[in-house]
This record gives structure tokens, C-alpha cells and sequence, in this order.
DNA sequence: TATTGTTATACTCTATAACTATA
DNA sequence: TATAGTTATAGAGTATAACAATA
């Protein structure tokens, strides 16, 4: 089971850092560019510290994704140290795109499932996840959530 | 979906690796232990191919092997440039108790789920596994299998 | 000339620590 | 004095290519 799992896994997050890579983006800029969107005007750091990206990481993949257009580090109102990152329309539309990148990889996934066992087998992996501690919090690819780690 | 199987998969890989790491040993060490065993008097590149672990790589894991007792690399019988790996008594010896670390690993894994549960999950990630093209080949943690990938 | 194992090297990735400008 | 972001640097890990012995 174990092995099946890490094998299972490994194999998903391969599929989809090749998946957005047809996007221009590591799997990092999705998931960076995808917490921009959700918690709108964020510090840098606010981000990065969601996600568990050290500093000096986030500066590179932010420097990325507004080389592409795809963000805006704009200045903090009261705070002329912090910056605020905002998602430009250029960015919502890769965005949409690669969510739909990720329902496609997600169907295949899942070919010759039905809907129940759909269920079934999300139900299973949660109670698996509870065993493991995993929180379900964070975003696409790695686990981030309370331990020390990064993208 | 697929976030969950990556996410579980990575942190059932990490925490294998912890309890790998209890007994001195990294996943990669345990893996090449394993196939020395199961494979047993095969060439160190022989053991590599079956991995997916490239030569150099293999040269430090087989030396670490070697320096903890726990493999040999011995002469081969027709081919002087060649090294036949063999497990020692020690090596054994270590390979069952962390077999029996992996077996608690399982069970923790699985707490609270049923044998037909459990059947269930393994039939149904089978079936993912197909999806996905992973061949269920090789050794814990790690696809390796046919892609141009290493431990 | 090709192949096994080895060594050396170059590359990527990541985190740590110094640095600046603000607070 | 502490903090946000940046830059520079050092460390680990990995693969590529050169090398020696043998086929």
C-alpha cells in the first residue's frame, strides 16, 4: 500500500509539472500564482508563508511570474517595505487556462471510474490522510501545510 | 484527486524515509539492499538498470553499503571488470528488521480500515496506477519502473 | 572498439546568511 | 531594534563526461 501510494503520487505530480509546463509554468508558479488569486493583495511574505516558500525563494518565482506578466508586486499602503501581489488579467487567463489543463489531468486520472467509486475512493484517501496527519489545507502539488517544508 | 494522491504519496515517501532513516538507512539504501536480495549475485549495473540508478550513483550507494556490512562486491566469475553484489549476514539481518519497520509503516497507514477496505483502496489504486501508465514494477518508494528517472 | 566500474566535474536547487530600506 | 524584500553564497544532490582495466 505504502509503496503504491508514493508510486501513485510521484507519478501525479510528474504528469502535472509536465501538464503546466505546456503553460510556461512549474508546478512552484501555479501554485503561487493560484494563492495570489485566492487570498487577493497578500504580502509576499503572507504568501510565501502560506505556502512554506522561504523568502529568498518567493523572490525568484515572483520575479518569474511578473517577467511573464503574470503578477503585480504593487507598494503596501502603510508599509513602504511590504509588497502586495496582484494577479493581472494576463495572469487570471493563464490561470483559468491551467485549472482546465488540471480538470483534463484529473479526468484521466480517474478514466473508467464512476461517480461512486469516485467517492469511494476520496473518502478512503482522506481517512488515509488523517492516519498520516496530513492537513488538508494549501495548494496543487506538495504537501506545505504545518511541517517544514517548501514547494 | 489528484492533489490528495500527491500529497499522500509525498508524505508516505517522507515518513518511509524517516523510518529508514531509524535504522541508519536511506530509501535508496533500502532499495538497492532489497534488490541485492531478491536479485541475488547480480552485477552492480545489472542492479542499477532494474532501479533506474545511473552508474556513479550507484558507485557511492554500494560504497555506503559495503562500509556499513551490509552487501560485498564480489569477483565475477567470467569477467574481471564486473562486481557481483552479495548481501552479508548483517545485511540481512538489517533488510528483515526493516522490512518489519515498513509492515508497521503499512499498519499505520491503514489504521482503521477494514481488510475489505483495504482491499478496496488497493483494488481501486490499481486501477488509477493503470490510468497513470505506472507499471508496477520495482522496489519501495520511488517509481523508477521505465521512465528516464533514478531513485 | 566497447563495456564495467570509478572518479572528477559541472549543474541545479535550495536554504542561510548578509544587506537595504523602511518601521 | 526588528522586519520585508533582495542579493550573495554555500551546501547538497545529481547527472555527464573523462578514465582505467578488461573484454
Amino acid at each position: 500500500m505504502g509503496f503504491a501510494l508514493s508510486q501513485i503520487g510521484l507519478e501525479t505530480s510528474r504528469q502535472f509539472g509536465e501538464v503546466m509546463g505546456t503553460l510556461g509554468l512549474e508546478p512552484r508558479h501555479f501554485a503561487v500564482l493560484h494563492a495570489v488569486q485566492r487570498d487577493e493583495d497578500q504580502t509576499q511574505q503572507a504568501i510565501g508563508d502560506l505556502l512554506a516558500i522561504p523568502a529568498s525563494t518567493m523572490v525568484a518565482i515572483v520575479d518569474h511570474l511578473e517577467g511573464e506578466g503574470l503578477i503585480e508586486r504593487r507598494p503596501h499602503v502603510s508599509d513602504r517595505r511590504a509588497r502586495i501581489l496582484h494577479v493581472t488579467k494576463r495572469g487570471e487567463t493563464l490561470l483559468a487556462e491551467a485549472m482546465a489543463e488540471a480538470m483534463v489531468q484529473e479526468a484521466r486520472i480517474c478514466v473508467g471510474l464512476g461517480a461512486n467509486e469516485r467517492a469511494q475512493l476520496l473518502a478512503l484517501l482522506a481517512r488515509i490522510s488523517l492516519n498520516l496527519g496530513v492537513s488538508s489545507s494549501a495548494l496543487p502539488d506538495r504537501g506545505s501545510g504545518n511541517r517544514p517544508q517548501t514547494i
